[in-house]
DNA sequence: AAAAACTTTGTCCGCTCGGTCAATAATTTT
DNA sequence: AAAATTATTGACCGAGCGGACAAAGTTTTT
């Protein structure tokens, strides 16, 4: 009856799902749940079919445990939109992870970018819970911060989701943003660069003039 | 011999292709290329599939078509963008024309972020030819407008990127937008709100401090 | 009005899909 | 070491896929 005693067993249970967990979060960015095959999925992790099946039962439930991923990863992110926080620095730490996570987890965004496309048809619940308060509660602190006179007021809505685009856009858009770049990957530099551009852009934009 | 006299014919011949290519956008939107079927284009067109194969050949065929049309409306929405012109108005009148288009043409918008996330597998030559040298064209003008000394200092590829991921947003995540709008399409109204906010950050970003 | 060209549509095909299942192998519990 | 549990895998299934094709209907050209 006891099972989490850990033993060999238990742990490579936990590395085979991680491994399938990754291989499917490459292969529903790039082809969208429909477009997505167990198979595809399977060859990418090196197992074979009914072994997915093994551990997720369905397609549909393994791949709402990567949207899942990818949004709970993202929900940390904004950690430092305190009402107490300075605004430029809590929003411009924001930014910076924000891209930060485009560049080391792109797939995960465009999972979450494919299934909000096609009208999140698995994952709604969670918009409409989760997603729906955790943001509800950033706009009260930003217009905490504009009641206090500490940034411009602008529709917190709206800064909220340009700070999404433009953040996420790095990595949905990644294969253009790379063929503009003699398709060629962004260096360290032009990350540098473009983390510099994008919260010069969108920190100018909220920031009291009289600064 | 002749053809183009233009009967009953020709003139059904087109309506049919128009009608055919607007449920594809529909369609290809919603489910991507591998995901949208023939037959559910075909019902969405309210034709047997067969009519679909015989005007367009191939699946493929039919979905470049589709690309190839959001594609050439936005590149003529970036008219303004002129070395002569005002920045601050060319680039406001740019904005305002993609967001029109993301209200008015969403389906094309989430058809051209499908086919980028899952890195342009049918259109990668059009993304090499006309995107890359349009966008160079831009991006010039742009660089023109900083050794003027008539915009900020600002990486204009970054530039560029914000707005179309800014402008783009409002029609691949409407579906986000609408559920935390509390289930309700955007109004007139919060559409004017939504122009004014994403120019005022996106303007005040690139506007030089002394004006 | 006969012939040619174009359009519409139902049927059919080989293939891949998600998922089931039973056989087997490996591990853990008795 | 026997029994029970858990993990791995190949064979298989009905369904839907993109597309080929031929028959029938319609329009245009002779």
């Amino acid at each position: 009856m006891n099972k989490p005693e850990r033993g060999p067993q238990a742990r490579n249970r936990e590395e085979t799902r991680e491994r399938i967990l990754a291989a499917a979060e490459r292969v529903f960015a790039e082809y969208g749940f429909e477009g997505a095959s167990l198979s595809r999925i399977a060859a990418e992790a090196n197992l074979p079919k009914s072994n997915i099946v093994y551990y997720f039962e369905t397609k549909k439930k393994l791949y709402r445990l990567v949207v899942e991923n990818i949004f709970n990863v993202w929900r940390e992110a904004a950690d430092a939109i305190q009402p107490d926080n300075d605004p430029e620095q809590a929003l411009g730490d924001y930014i910076d992870t924000k891209l930060e996570l485009a560049r080391q987890r792109p797939y995960g965004s465009k999972v979450w970018a494919n299934e909000i496309i096609q009208r999140a048809p698995i994952v709604q619940d969670y918009l409409e819970g989760e997603l729906r308060s955790w943001t509800d509660d950033r706009i009260r602190v930003m217009n905490h911060w504009i009641a206090e006179g500490r940034i411009r007021p602008i529709n917190p809505r709206n800064l909220l989701y340009a700070i999404w685009a433009t953040t996420q856009h790095y990595a949905d858009f990644k294969h253009q943003i790379q063929t503009l770049n003699e398709d060629k990957e962004l260096s360290e530099a032009q990350w540098q660069d473009t983390k510099r551009a994008v919260k010069d852009i969108l920190i100018q934009g909220v920031a009291l003039r009289s600064e």
